[in-house]
RNA sequence: GCGGGCGUAGCUCAAUGGUAGAGCGUCAGCCUUCCAAGCUGAAUGUUGACGGUUCGAGUCCGUUCGCCCGCUCCA
């Protein structure tokens, strides 16, 4: 396998342009930024990895295994609307949680961004440094002014999402320290009834003295110009923060007003979580069981980035998998690791996937404390050596029922009938709970960008130059028939034995027929489609009925009988 | 949004302010007996768009659109 660091983005963009695999998005009239369009190839190969999670997830459910309870797997598909209430945004968090306000640092050369919730600030007790505003509470709902509030303004700042990442990472980057100028760094071993800071020993210059490290959220809002910048250290560069609206909106029924503002969702997820009670008054579903779709999702990303790996439209893989409380760690390890298998299974079986259990500081807004989170990551070209996310599997608790439950008024429990005290007829009386949900949640658009990044392979000594190891499972074409050459009789052999593969195959994936220019030159362009295998008909074919078969990784070549060819491939798709 | 770079054929690139070209690819015909062979021919451009300077603009100036890279992000 060869190591992606060493692959050129570009060349593989070229090629999937070249080839039809992507297209930028409304290229003729100049394109648009995050959106990209599937060419003939692409199309076959993106739907050939969904219908592999299709069949492996929901039909087989779970590739057939037990799960941990030593059962099967049961998992039943969806498919819901792109646009629900805007209610269903609120109360996922979506419409709050997506609206980061960021910050622009001018002080940097480039203009250096940041979420003003990552900004901590490191306050000296000696030299407390306060401003007097007015601050306006809207807690209540009726805004109301709050007089004279004192702001404090922040000594120093560093980039982290909480206190303590920021202790952390001053204690561990001596530059970082230079930066924000301090000397030394550590933990106090009390906390002063500080809830929602670090009480640290700072080291300014003139030997260790007491310091908070919080967040800087007022400071930042009201004297921005006063808050230190956490690249360079200066006064006088940051912007006030500004919300960056991450949901796309679109409106529905004839008048474009505020009233009738609707969102195009930003992750499947919720439609799953909103039908959670149809399904189970509907489907004689019992806990543990999984419910799973495919679908588009929408995300205006500030800078989509990288050719399909960040875009504004994108389509996901999900499951999210119901169970009880108590059972959610065993379901959880085991998801994830039927995950990172299968992505195996399907092609990337090499070192460019890992699997990386989130550390904590990390965690999503929806996990929990505790609770697992993992990302299959997959080392892109143009992440190398890094890793970017595939697949994310997390333990989303009861976070999502609950919020529903809460907004929508509607009982969200599961009534499990397994569970409870028993009757006096032996039987359990039954026990109402909300059920934990591990959401394996996949990127199918990152899933082909990474299959083709791995089947991308430069070979010199081929007349391509380069091929593509695309899995036989997931291969946009199939096979190819040839005839050697365009006379003695071949193309009449040929043309059924195309016939009679498309028949048999071509629900999985085309199959090529091709009698024009040289065979090099047909076996070159079938290395670049990725077809792993070619039937040529030459003329031994005419004597002893056998064919030639070309291996695309191999170049081997070897004979077969001309009616043992379906079963052969058959063998080669496992089908 | 800020900073930087770039827009000529499907691709890679030429063209001193003076008739828009080449190679590759694509297609057709001939030929070809296993890895982009050869021969003959063909199609393909409002030089991203709009405006200005000029006798004349791919080239100079302005505006605009789009893409790429960095910051941000996490399916």
């Amino acid at each position: 396998m060869a190591d992606n660091a060493t692959k050129s983005m570009d060349d593989i963009m070229a090629l999937c342009k070249r080839r039809g695999f992507i297209f930028q998005a409304s290229e003729i009239y100049g394109g648009i930024n995050g959106f990209w369009d599937y060419g003939p190839l692409g199309a076959q190969l993106k739907k050939n990895l969904r219908d592999a999670w299709w069949t492996d997830v929901v039909m087989l459910g779970a590739g057939g295994q037990m799960g941990p309870d030593g059962k099967p797997v049961e998992i039943v598909p969806l498919d819901s609307c792109i646009i629900q209430n805007p209610k269903v945004w609120e109360a996922s968090g979506h419409v709050g949680g997506f609206n980061d306000p960021m910050v622009t640092d001018k002080s940097t050369p480039d203009g250096r961004r940041f979420r003003a919730d990552h900004l901590q600030g490191i306050y000296r007790y000696s030299d407390p440094l306060k401003r007097t505003t007015d601050t306006i509470d809207t807690a209540g709902g009726e805004p109301t002014l709050k007089m004279h509030s004192e702001v404090a303004i922040p000594n120093a700042t560093v980039i982290a999402s909480g206190p303590d990442e920021a202790v952390s990472l001053l204690e561990s980057d001596k530059s970082l320290q230079k930066i924000v100028g301090i000397k030394s760094i550590g933990k106090t071993g009390y906390s002063e009834g500080y809830q929602f800071g670090v009480l640290v020993m700072a080291d300014f210059g003139k030997g260790p003295e007491k310091a908070l490290i919080t967040t800087t959220n007022l400071a930042l809002r009201f004297y921005p110009d006063l808050v230190p910048s956490p690249f360079t250290g200066k006064i006088g560069g940051l912007s006030e923060p500004r919300a960056f609206n991450l949901m796309n909106h679109t409106f529905t029924g004839a008048v474009f007003n505020e009233d009738n503002k609707v969102y195009l969702r930003p992750e499947t997820a919720q439609g799953i979580f909103i039908n959670f009670k149809n399904v189970v008054d509907s489907t004689r579903v019992a806990l543990p069981f999984g419910i799973a779709q495919t679908g588009k999702a929408f995300r205006n990303e500030v800078t989509p980035r990288n050719f399909t790996f960040r875009s504004r439209e994108f389509e996901q893989m999900e499951i999210e998998f119901f169970c009880h409380p108590d059972d959610s760690k065993a379901w959880y390890v085991f998801w994830r690791d039927w995950r990172m298998a299968w992505w195996q299974g399907i092609g990337l079986e090499g070192e460019n996937l890992i699997l990386r259990e989130h550390d904590e500081g990390e965690l999503a807004h929806y996990a929990k404390e505790g609770a697992g989170t993992s990302d299959i990551e997959y080392k892109f070209p143009f992440t190398a050596p890094g890793y970017g996310e595939l697949e994310g599997i997390a333990d989303r608790t009861d976070f999502d029922l609950k919020q529903h439950q809460e907004h929508s008024k509607k009982k969200m429990e599961y009534h499990d009938k397994t569970r409870g005290e028993l009757a006096k007829n032996g039987q359990p009386k039954g026990e109402w709970y909300l059920p934990h949900v591990i959401e394996p949640s996949a990127g199918l658009d990152r899933g082909v960008l990474a299959i083709l990044c791995e089947a991308y392979t430069p070979d010199p000594d081929r007349a391509s130059g380069v091929y593509m190891k695309f899995h036989p499972r997931i291969s946009p074409i199939k096979a190819a028939v040839f005839p050697l050459v365009k006379k003695d009789g071949m193309p009449e052999i040929a043309e059924p034995l195309f016939a009679e593969l498309r028949k048999r195959f071509g629900h999985l994936g085309t199959i090529e027929y091709d009698e024009k220019q040289s065979i090099g030159k047909r076996y070159a362009r079938m290395d670049e489609a990725g077809c792993p295998f070619c039937f040529t008909i030459d003329s031994e074919t005419l004597t002893d009925q056998t064919v030639t078969v070309r291996d695309r990784d191999t170049l081997e070549q070897s004979r077969l009988a001309i009616d043992q060819v379906g079963d052969f491939l058959a063998g080669k798709l496992g089908v």
